[in-house]
DNA sequence: CGCTTCACGCGAACCGGTTCGACAACCGGA
DNA sequence: TCCGGTTGTCGAACCGGTTCGCGTGAAGCG
């Protein structure tokens, strides 16, 4: 069944019935009632291949997004979620593509082959290699990220320096002297995961303006990876009373490392960091933290896509946010010791 | 830059450089060889409308799950993981579908649009009309879950009834006589989610069975409700000593409630019940539980539907998993009071 | 009444691949 | 030398839409 059936059993050329789909040249009302009737009685839909060839759009957008050997953190199921959501809002399709190792062939089939018409890109590096070809490329694309030179680029962020460097004044003022910064595996730190530097970045330059004494640490993505890591802190310096950390994978284990420890959350010790709202309440106390506004920043993503592929030659936009930190349960003064 | 480009270039026809690039027609080594050097100098790859057009065939699955209005659980984002890395293993794309309230439109642009050779759907239904559907209109696809009359269909399921049921056995077998059931909301139970429907009747039936006392609760899915839930718990019953939960996202509040009414787990409270293992051990003491083996079903649900593309005439397949609880420190000896 | 104007619909070309039938060149065997 | 079979290549048709240019009949106008 497909656009001839129907010009057929209507009694009017194929043409007449793409326009009266269209609407891009008139028709009378009456030969769009009689192609109206037949398409739904037959429940016809143009075939998405055939329009994609005959203009040059598949109304699909990339999602391109780390592969699953990582464990995936809450954080990014939230960016999914909503890029799918609003994307479906412009009548967009998402498609995702697991940017591995071989990266390149997982790109080759999204741009090479024209199977989406922009792209959105997740998990991004100080120099990240994709970002660079799609800018040298022309191909529209906006990161959730952003680079170490993200001027005329698009992209929506998080101030990872400016909100790591509150938590650190958050517990310098609480009176806290010497704290820990727990950072997403040394793996990613080495690849250049923009989170993980600037975030590093913000802690320790904030943490010399107040004079503290810290240590830092890079910590695998799940609860036994936190619990060993917070052995390790207290064993390296049993005087820390507080710490900042991006990980919110690790949460779980760097609380249950200061239960056996017999530090109690907020008394002894005072957590907090940058961690997605749902998560951050999630353990027992509450977080004190830097919600990341995941759900807001895949809408903006879309959105900004969306602008650029209907207005391919406007100027670049980006937005670059920084939510406050929320007070919850998990940080107290520092106990004079 | 199209086929026909290459073969100008090479000085061939369009159809032998098709040929040289599919191989299902012999070509002489020569043309061969300097075919592929014109494509590799212009980085070449053939447009997907155009060839999906021609061949009927998108090389492309849909990934229909839930609607973002819920909050989704870190098991939906283990299945949507490895189901893309699965996918890709095959040389398929993924394409995500929400399927919301308006499930018909989706559904319609990735069937009645032929964005898709086939689908995995999620979030299954007792009696689901888009199983149903598809099953009407003999369109590949494979379920994750297992609806009311799964004979015939192709789907791989987890044996909630069994899992449920194990868990009150292993409650029972330490002693404990009066437990509780925390459901997923309610919202879901009356909609027929059939790991809400045969969770509860596994664990109906089994306490039924050792002559047990129970209560059944429906919870949010958020660590607020099930705080909120254990709270109503004690209330109603506060000889309570152990519970069964299937909701992952309240799990951590349901902990912080038993803190706050100084139940210690699992010395005077012991939980339970089916949770992705990764998450059972973010939470102290970790939670013994039987862990839902997301990526294998992620892995299995793509494994059916590739072959179903490949021979569609093949009898059906499914799995039924049931993987045993693994002990961890959740539970204990129920204490005489 | 003859002329322009406009609304409407048609046919053909095109998007970029795949595939089928035909044909030329070459080979060995009778 | 002629014939039959291979091998390699080509042209044309096709997949299912969109879009451009043109023709036609009716309405508008002096």
């Amino acid at each position: 069944m497909n656009i001839g059936e129907i010009a057929r059993r209507a009694g009017v050329s194929r043409s007449t019935v793409s326009y009266a789909l269209s609407g891009k040249r008139p028709v009378s009302d009456d030969t769009r009632r009689k192609i109206q009737q037949v398409i739904d009685e037959l429940g016809y839909r143009p075939n998405a291949s055939a329009r994609a060839l005959a203009n040059g759009r598949t109304n699909t957008i990339g999602l391109v997004f780390p592969p699953a050997g990582n464990h995936y953190t809450g954080m990014q199921l939230d960016f999914i979620g909503s890029v799918v959501e609003a994307a479906a809002a412009y009548d967009y399709d998402v498609l995702l593509s697991p940017s591995g190792v071989d990266s390149d062939r997982s790109f080759q089939r999204l741009l090479g082959e024209r199977r989406v018409d922009g792209a959105i890109l997740m998990e991004i590096r100080l120099e990240d290699d994709r970002v660079d070809h799609l800018a040298e490329l022309g191909f529209p694309s906006v990161a959730i990220g952003r680079t170490a030179h993200p001027e005329g680029g698009w992209w929506v962020g998080l101030d990872h320096t400016a909100l790591a460097a509150a938590c650190v004044h958050h517990l310098a003022d609480l009176g806290h002297r010497r704290i820990a910064f727990v950072n997403r595996p040394e793996q990613l730190l080495r690849a250049g995961y923009e989170s993980a530097h600037r975030g590093l970045d913000g802690f320790t330059k904030a943490a010399a303006e107040r004079g503290l004494t810290v240590r830092t640490y890079c910590c695998g993505d799940d609860a036994a990876s936190g619990q060993a890591c917070l052995e390790r802190i207290l064993h390296d310096d049993p005087a820390t009373t507080g710490l900042v950390t991006l990980n919110e994978a690790a949460l779980g284990g760097l609380y249950r490392g200061l239960a056996q420890a017999g530090r109690h959350v907020p008394r002894d010790f005072s957590v907090t960091g940058v961690v997605a709202g749902r998560w951050a309440e999630t353990v027992t106390p509450q977080l004190t933290a830097a919600d990341v506004p995941a759900e807001e920043m895949g809408r903006h993503a879309v959105d900004l896509l969306v602008e650029r592929l209907d207005h391919p030659d406007g100027p670049s936009r980006h937005h670059l946010l920084a939510p406050p930190i929320s007070l919850r349960a998990s940080t107290g003064p520092a106990t004079a010791s």
